[in-house]
DNA sequence: AGGACGATTAACT
DNA sequence: GTTAATCGTCCTC
């Protein structure tokens, strides 16, 4: 486990340099009143300035403000009209970077996350994905830039592994159009609850070799 | 003011 | 493997 001080300062790294690090993270959360708490298995990074695939690559605007902020608080958004996805902001102040919760596996709160998560099968199955994960945790609008390192804080990064695990692999981000090439994300080798990949988010118009 | 589309999921053939 | 669900955000008139 990793102190308060220590996590800040692995908080203040870039996304691509933080990601690694998260595989075996714990990120508990208070929020809807019952804990729940979840061991990474996967995570993408997302490098705002240089990254087409980053919500925050055409610049600052509402929704992502919270990516420009300080380190350490967590960026939600909405998408497909349904779902919440949250990610761990970054890097220094100013630069958008983060880092996408893809899955991992629920440690406390199991009987909680399967109420929320009525359509899961299994255990691996709570967190096998970004906006399930989101909805085991009770994330959404109101955890929004919530600090991740204040114990005060609804949502918090409990621990952070001392040193990169063994067994992280690398590869392809999922469900992106652009930059589909860089090997940012990554998982737990062997962790049943890694979710599934898929090229693409939409029809490809041509399969130009474009990254 | 209007429209395209998404860092997805669940259900269905 | 395919597709509907569903709406905020952002880009283009």
């Amino acid at each position: 486990m990793t102190g308060t001080v220590a996590a800040r300062e692995l908080l203040a790294r870039p996304a691509l340099s933080l990601a690694p690090r998260l595989i075996g993270a714990v990120i508990v959360s208070d929020a809807g009143g019952e804990e729940v708490a979840i061991r990474l298995t996967e995570v993408e990074a997302y490098e705002g300035a240089d990254d087409p695939a980053s919500h925050a690559f055409r610049g600052r605007t509402e929704r992502t403000g919270v990516m420009f902020g300080p380190p350490g608080h967590l960026y939600c958004y909405f998408t497909y009209g349904l779902h919440w996805c949250a990610n761990v902001v970054c890097g220094v102040e100013g630069v958008a970077s983060a880092v996408l919760l893809r899955a991992g596996d629920v440690v406390r709160g199991a009987d909680i996350a399967l109420e929320r998560r009525p359509a899961a099968r299994r255990g691996t199955d709570l967190a096998r994905g970004p906006a399930r994960l989101a909805t085991c945790l009770g994330l959404g609008a109101a955890q929004n830039g919530v600090d991740l390192c204040d114990p005060a804080s609804p949502v918090r990064l409990e621990s952070v592994p001392s040193r990169r695990r063994p067994g992280i692999e690398a590869g392809p981000r999922v469900g992106i159009v652009s930059a589909t090439q860089r090997p940012w994300r990554f998982w737990l080798a062997d962790a049943p609850s890694v979710s599934a990949f898929k090229p693409g988010g939409r029809k490809r118009a041509a399969p130009g070799p474009a990254d």
